[in-house]
DNA sequence: GAATAAAGTTCCGATTATCGGAACATATTG
DNA sequence: CAATATGTTCCGATAATCGGAACTTTATTC
């Protein structure tokens, strides 16, 4: 669909840029023709996707606002993990993260700065891969072998950096080896430097509904902090997990799944 | 442009459902075929404005989380508002809202709810008419007399209500009855038993950039409040003014102004 | 568990919504 | 005031989108 291509290549633009974007930045940005883009635009302000402010200049609209409140008001795991999100940041002092798994991708679905890094929630909705960050890998581990196979071979597990696991007999091996309790680490195989602690989020029959990880500079990294990072890791999993339902809840059982 | 409206009903749907949709549900729900929905919905999924649940359901995908984190970091008066917003409604104990105005329409920008209602933020990302809601007529005067006349033009007046003034002279004057310091009430003009009191946000050249309203069913209402809830709200208007840079970007030892 | 209904998916030729060049209009700048 | 950048309108050509029909898969019923 060209059309659509189109729009969320002119929402990104707009959206990205701290002060929006005038029509020629547009067309310098995007590779539309001036027409066509004056045309979309104003499609997109008919429908409150787009504004115009006093500089004539095309900023994200409202629209964008509504859809995303409905959103967060209706997104269980979104709104279930806030808080203990928030505690979990006090506690370690650290950057952590929300990931979401829908099955086929994981994606950053939050994020709490650790306040020593200003630029915030820059990662929120985009991908999250599989194999080479913390919240992946602990998703990918509670998956079916078929599933993680399939992963494999459609990803083609890409590299980002030098400590990136790209083979899949490594992986495996990699996964099997979790800390006691299902905590997963990530040292530098998404970014240089960077550390990642990460428990996966399950459902009642064991599925992953995502995952929740401590991010952590490797430089500010210091082996005697691992334990309480642990455990408030650990304390984090099972308070979210016990909040949406998994242990209890009993409400007749759909399908009976086996691993 | 059609595409681009069958892709906002298309989100539209999806996001105000709080279970996602089916493509049953959406062929049910909108006038597109099941052949165009098929279609459209998967170029969605590939945008990742949309994803499937495991059930097969359409939910709001994180793109819009992606952008919206974006809008909330970027907009200047949202994010200035936030816990001033936050202080008056603890002032009040009643719902407080903030509108943007973008030289032709309003929005409500940001909602914090009472408490005795639960459904939030409904509204915003909606338009707000600005003849008959507290917070768009706090905006309509102090446009320019012209400016206000091509609105009265342009968007005709219409009734929502007994109250709603529907006739220009009559607004005119009423617009003129302000409270002294500049705030403006609304008596059931846009929703029936719902009051409203509200100030405008102005910038440096006092063109208004939104506004700030309290809203309260009539019921609880009780004339012996509206001192203090004056007093509150010429207080958040000022702070947010100032900290918007209003009054030159002089550092200001706290607030000397007087109300 | 076979029969039936509902939901989801694929194919393909017809149609019409979208495209972009060119020309015009309106700021901005030196 | 000329010169340049930006924004807007028009219109015929084109290709992107449309939806019916047929098919597959999943759920429901007896």
């Amino acid at each position: 669909m060209q059309a659509l291509e189109r729009i969320v290549q002119i929402l990104d633009v707009v959206s990205r840029r701290n002060d929006g974007a005038s029509l020629a930045d547009l067309v310098r940005e995007t590779a539309i023709s001036k027409t066509a883009l004056h045309r979309i635009a104003g499609d997109l302000r008919d429908s409150r996707l787009l504004i115009r402010d006093r500089n004539g200049r095309y900023q994200p609209g409202p629209k964008i606002l509504e859809w995303s409140g409905l959103f967060r008001r209706d997104h269980v795991l979104l709104r279930t993990a806030r808080p203990i999100l928030e505690s979990l940041r006090k506690a370690v002092g650290e950057t952590v993260h929300l990931f979401m798994y829908d099955g086929t991708w994981a994606y950053y679905l939050d994020q709490i700065e650790s306040g020593h890094a200003l630029r915030m929630t820059y990662r929120i909705g985009s991908r999250a891969p599989l194999h080479s960050t913390g919240g992946g890998k602990a998703i990918l581990a509670h998956l079916s072998c078929a599933e993680r196979r399939r992963y494999y071979r459609e990803s083609g597990l890409p590299r980002f950096t030098a400590k990136t696991i790209t083979d899949p007999a490594a992986l495996e091996e990699n996964l099997a080896s979790s800390i006691p309790g299902g905590l997963y680490r990530e040292v530098g195989e998404n970014e240089k430097d960077i550390r990642c602690l990460a428990a996966a989020v399950l459902d009642a029959a064991d599925r992953p509904l995502g995952s929740i990880s401590i991010t952590v500079p490797i430089y500010r990294y210091r082996e005697c902090d691992q334990p309480d990072w642990e455990a408030a890791l650990l304390r984090a999993k099972n308070d979210l997990e016990c909040k949406l339902g998994k242990h209890g809840k009993k409400h007749g059982k759909e399908h009976e799944e086996e691993q």
